[in-house]
RNA sequence: UGGCCCAUGGUGUAAUUGGCAACACACCGGUUUUUGGUACCGACAUUCAAGGUUCGAGUCCUUGUGGGCCAACCA
């Protein structure tokens, strides 16, 4: 057997060049770095499988590492939640850990920093900052504060950290150049005050440190080989460069591999979301019903939809990695939990839209029990018991009372095959004043049951339905959804808002029968409903009554021709 | 009057690094089928433009064009 070669992305293609120019193998070690505030959703997934991938690929270690330098934002219940869906999705992280464990490194070399002229206390308003900054195209100019001396701003960095200044008083700034071309370069925060209680340390610290002081140093301290974010970080490579560098002089003997950034683009998904501001919004404007409402685009969110892990790293590996912007059509993802549901969902009969069915020649009281394979992809899956009776159910829309040769469906004078059961025809209908079909009046061929092995049951019908027998379906409900957003780009309008496209009909309920078999269905499990697509059992079930969730139609040629 | 990044079908990713544009999804058509599902088969692009180098360019060079990111005491 010959190897499938396969390409590398341009991210291992910098880990095989970097591995040819004499880096160790065991040296190689990544890491996921979420801020804990907020949920998860199918973009961060693409950064998990980067990263959990690459660590499979080349088996090294990859940290989980919550960046938390914003108590005004971060929350223990997102911590709980990230790892929650981490795990669920299958990754293993060799380390959890937290920036906020870094403080007081992170203050150590700040004061070596500022020891060396490169770090400076500003106490300017944000204001008055903001205008010295300039702007893309003109250059910025210094503070009056740049020049203080080296003691000065030993005195005031270590009086910020020690709560004797109000917030918004005093920045600590790392000393660059306010004339770059890069923004990021004029002189960035390194500390500001917040007189806020962290998660983690509590009241321990007033003043915090910034992302790009914290990031860089944070995946230097943990030796990481690779240092992998999206594609807006990239002006910041050189201000992560400048930080580390001058880190790397004070500790390389003790922390000898200075960690490389890397971009990539991120995950765009048409017809919903991916950003964490506006995925709040619709949570705390109840246009959701929370962070994992099944309609949203989050790993919670997915799972409670019925999405399997194993579906969205296929997904995320499909995608593929490089350095364009792109929208992935949902498409993609709904084939991708299709073609892994196909292989293990049981089959089961459901009816969502009912209309009954009288069998006239069926003895009125007999029942009787038939067999049911439960997958046909799968041998090992088995078979179950369906009843039958009489009077059963079978969607609205397989009758018609005439309809064109197209139409393999029920129609009166036509014969179409029970699923699992017998062939029958259709002979009359009843109608109630509005002209609406209520009962539809068929006769049954004994000689067609299903296994039987006759030659009647082997004829050839164009229609074969499902069904669930009236006496004994079972009552559930159906939650079916459609798009969040009507538009495919919905937050890529300069012109609009990204809330005008949502769609008002994203969500529907509906009283189904489904077969009785379901009556011992758990939450989380998941069935396909022959001929309507996959469902699984919603959170909110309860042993009365059974809710569940559609998670993707099948493929459908049928409605596609209509 | 800036800096940086990107450009291959409807979508996304490839192309042994200069040698027959491939794979998946979507779409369209067909075969099989006790799911109008699955499976299988077929159709679907002269690689943003114009020049240049070369026996040969998606790949290298030049100039354009289009798109993205950067002016939070956010990450």
């Amino acid at each position: 057997m010959s190897e499938e070669k396969k390409s590398l992305n341009f991210l291992e293609q910098i880990i095989e060049e970097d591995l040819a120019n004499g880096m160790s193998k065991d040296d190689l070690r990544f890491r996921f770095p979420p801020e804990p505030n907020g949920y998860l959703h199918i973009g961060h997934t693409k950064a998990i499988g980067i990263s959990f991938g690459l660590g499979q690929k080349y088996n090294a270690p990859v940290n989980l590492r919550f960046d938390d330098t914003n108590p005004a934002k971060e929350e223990q219940e997102y911590v709980d939640a990230i790892k929650k869906d981490v795990a669920w999705l299958g990754y293993q992280w060799e380390n959890e850990l937290y920036s906020s464990d870094y403080f007081q490194q992170l203050y150590d070399w700040a004061v070596l920093l500022i020891k060396d002229g490169k770090a400076y206390v500003d106490s300017q308003t944000s204001e008055e900052m903001r205008i010295q900054k300039g702007t893309p195209t003109e250059a910025g100019v210094s503070s009056p504060y740049r020049d203080r001396s080296v003691e000065e701003n030993l005195d005031l960095f270590e009086r910020m950290k020690a709560g004797e200044f109000d917030e918004g008083t005093h920045v600590l700034r790392a000393k660059i150049d306010m004339t770059s071309p890069n923004m990021l370069m004029r002189d960035p925060l390194m500390y500001r005050i917040l007189k806020k209680s962290h998660h983690r340390t509590g009241n321990n610290w007033v003043i915090y440190p910034m992302y790009d002081w914290t990031h860089g140093e944070s995946d230097y301290l943990e030796q990481i080989s690779h240092s992998l974010c999206s594609l807006e970080f990239k002006p910041h490579r050189e201000l992560y460069n400048w930080f580390r560098d001058h880190v790397y002089e004070y500790s390389k003997s003790e922390y000898p591999n200075p960690p490389k950034q890397r971009e990539f683009s991120r995950l765009n998904l048409s017809y919903t979301i991916m950003s964490k501001r506006k995925l709040l919004k619709l949570v705390e404007e109840g246009v959701v019903n929370g962070w994992d409402d099944p309609r949203m685009p989050t790993i919670s969110g997915l799972r409670r939809r019925g999405y399997t892990p194993a579906s969205i790293r296929n997904f995320i590996e499909t995608v593929g990695v490089s350095k364009r912007e792109n929208i992935i059509d949902v498409a993609l993802l709904e084939f991708k939990i299709r073609e892994d549901l196909n292989k293990t969902a049981n089959r089961v009969m459901a009816v969502l839209d009912p209309v009954k069915v009288v069998i006239d020649n069926y003895p009125e009281g007999q029942e009787e029990i038939l067999i049911a394979e439960n997958n046909p992809e799968d041998e090992n899956a088995g078979s179950r018991e369906v009843p039958f009776s009489r009077e059963i159910y079978i969607e609205r829309e397989d009758f018609r009372e005439e309809a064109n040769k197209k139409f393999f469906r029920l129609k009166l004078g036509k014969e179409v095959r029970l699923k699992n059961a017998y062939f029958i025809t259709a002979n009359s209908c009843e109608k109630d004043e509005h002209g609406n079909i209520t009962v539809i009046h068929c006769t049954y061929d004994p000689l067609t049951k299903s296994g039987s092995g006759t030659p009647e049951s082997q004829r050839k019908v164009k229609g074969t339905l499902h069904w669930v027998s009236a006496k004994h379906a079972v009552k559930a409900e159906v939650r079916a959804y459609d798009r969040l957003f009507l538009n495919e780009a919905p937050d890529g309008h300069k012109d609009k808002d990204f809330m005008e496209f949502i769609n008002p009909n994203s969500l529907e309920k509906i009283e189904a029968f489904v077969e009785p078999s379901l009556q011992t269905a758990k939450i989380g499990d998941r069935f396909q409903f022959q001929r309507l697509g996959y469902f699984n059992v919603d959170d909110d079930a309860t042993q009365e009554n059974l809710v569940f969730n559609k998670t993707v139609g099948l493929r459908d040629s049928w409605a596609k021709k209509k």
